[in-house]
Parts: structure tokens; sequence; C-alpha cells
DNA sequence: CTCTCTGCAAAATGTTTGCACACTC
DNA sequence: GAGTGTGCAAACATTTTGCAGAGAG
């Protein structure tokens, strides 16, 4: 068994248990670099585990989002997807660029100083305002990708 | 008839009728201050207008946002939400900020100088970068919010 | 008279739940 | 054994579609 993986520590330290299923949704988690469907998963697992449910994937992913491992995304596309939270992830911390036509998803991490200042001083004064308490921000930019773009 | 909103001439001008349903819903678009589902809209109108169903407010909410009149949100909380776009609402431009708890959406528009001055350079590196026309963007925040706070 | 728009009922889609069994501690 | 975890089938909620009729130009 490894459980060398952060998340193994966490999910156990929270109470449950790192099965079969679990360790096998993280690892394709933690080995991608997209954004995947609970449907993604399913299709990735199946031929080597016929014997993980869609059901399992879905009460998996709800456990891992409630235990802050993994991020649950809405793209507006009518099925949620899921990608580790940073901590978990080898990935920076990034926003997203989606194409309206061809849905396709691009990760944009490179910030600017400006961009991290201004999540910074945006959180602290919706603190200040709202009296919210600011646990996580989603930036999209919808838009046209080159590949959709008409010619001329 | 009152022809007098700005998206009535919109939507003829692309070559779409004005009909009542249309009207109604667009009205009731334009007096709240709230982001409405299919169906909050659906039983906002019911009592004057029993006669509009379902169908015809899923089928103009999408004419809507295809058109540029509307924006749809996806909060992630199972059903879509809808609003009017800046160019056809009051509303000044806005993001949102949104409680885990209980769900509630609270508008935040009082941008520092930071906030524009942050879009308008990441469009600008995104249209750079990856080639992308960037239509819009959403930005929000998710946190716990005043009155779901535990006390103490 | 044509073409758009609509309601109804039925379908489709993504997700959740009930239940009985399997597995772990 | 007690309690967690699971698959299957069924339930569910939201949204979409087929079709035939109503209404506008």
């Amino acid at each position: 068994m490894k459980h060398c993986h952060k998340w193994g520590q966490k999910l156990v330290s929270n109470g449950f248990r790192l099965t079969v299923a679990r360790e096998v949704i993280l690892d394709i988690l933690t080995n991608t670099d997209q954004h995947l469907s609970a449907e993604d998963i399913y299709l990735t697992i199946h031929p080597h585990n016929p014997g993980i449910g869609l059901t399992t994937i879905y009460r998996t992913l709800e456990l891992l989002v409630q235990t802050g491992i993994v991020l649950k995304f809405d793209f507006g596309h009518g099925r949620a997807k899921y990608e580790l939270s940073e901590e978990y992830s080898y990935k920076k911390h990034h926003h997203h660029v989606i194409c309206k036509k061809c849905r396709r998803i691009v990760d944009y991490s490179d910030f600017f100083e400006q961009e991290q200042e201004f999540i910074r001083k945006a959180e602290e004064e919706l603190k200040n305002k709202f009296h919210f308490t600011i646990e996580n921000h989603f930036i999209q930019f919808y838009g046209i990708c080159p590949e959709c773009k008409p010619p001329g």
C-alpha cells in the first residue's frame, strides 16, 4: 500500500478509510492535468477496475470535496468537473479560460503580480463590507479559442 | 405596446418576435435585483399568466442568452440562474459572493480601481498568450455569510 | 398561407438514494 | 459483530425534444 500520498493521510485523519476505489480515483485525479467529470473518471477507470461503479465515483467525489481534497467546478456545460485542490495537486493555483464553442478549458496560472494582489484585497474588502468569510474563488474567462475562430 | 425597451429592439432586429411571453419574462428580469432560475420565473409569472409554460421559459431564456440579452450563471447548486446582461440592465457590472451554506448570493460592484485594471490586463494577456477572444468573465467568491457563521 | 411560437407530454441527462451485501477493524 | 463502504436499480430534478395546434405577419 502506498499511503505516501498526502491525501491518504488527510482521509484517514478525517476518519475515512483509504479504499481501493478511493485510491484509484485519487490516482486518476493526481495524474491528469485535465478537468474530469464523474463519467470521465468512470470511463478511465472502468477497463482496469470494472468493479467500481458510477455511484461510488459520485460518492467519493462528494467526500473529497467535503474534505477539501478536490474542487468541484461548474463551467455551465451540464456536468460538474473535478480537480485536485491546490494543496494536493502538483499544479499551481490557476484560473480557467473556456472556449464557448468547443468547450476547451485552458488553465492560466501566469498571474502578474497585480492578480494576486487583487484577490487578496478583494477578499479583504468583502470581509469588511459584507462580513463574509471567503474560502475560495473562481475566476473564469469565456471566449473563442483560436481554432474555433472564423478564418480571416 | 411598450416597444420602448432596448431588448425589444434587439430581439426584433435579430429576426425574432416580441411575444407576450417574451415580454413578460423580460419584464421580470428587468424588475428584479435577484438571480432567477427558470422555475423562479415560472412561479412568479404563473399567477398572472397561467398560460405560459416552463418549456417556453426555457426556450426564451436560451434565446435571450444567444442574443446576449441575458447571462446564464451556474453557481453549482444544480440549477442555472439568469440575469440581464450589463447592457440591458439597470444594474452595474458586478461579481458574486456566494454563501456556501445558505446559498445566498450577494452582488458586489464596488470595485476598487485595481479590479477593473486587473480584468482589462488579464483579458489582454489571454489574447496575446492563448489567442483567445475573450467575451466575458465570471468572478465568484465563495464563503460563509455572517448569518451562517457559527456564533462566538 | 406560411412560418414562428407555444403547451403538453414524453424523453433525456446528470446526479442521488434505498437497500442488501461485502469488507474492514 | 459493528460500522463503513459498495453495486445495482430505482428515484429524482432539471432541462430538452417531438409534435400538433395557435397565432402573427
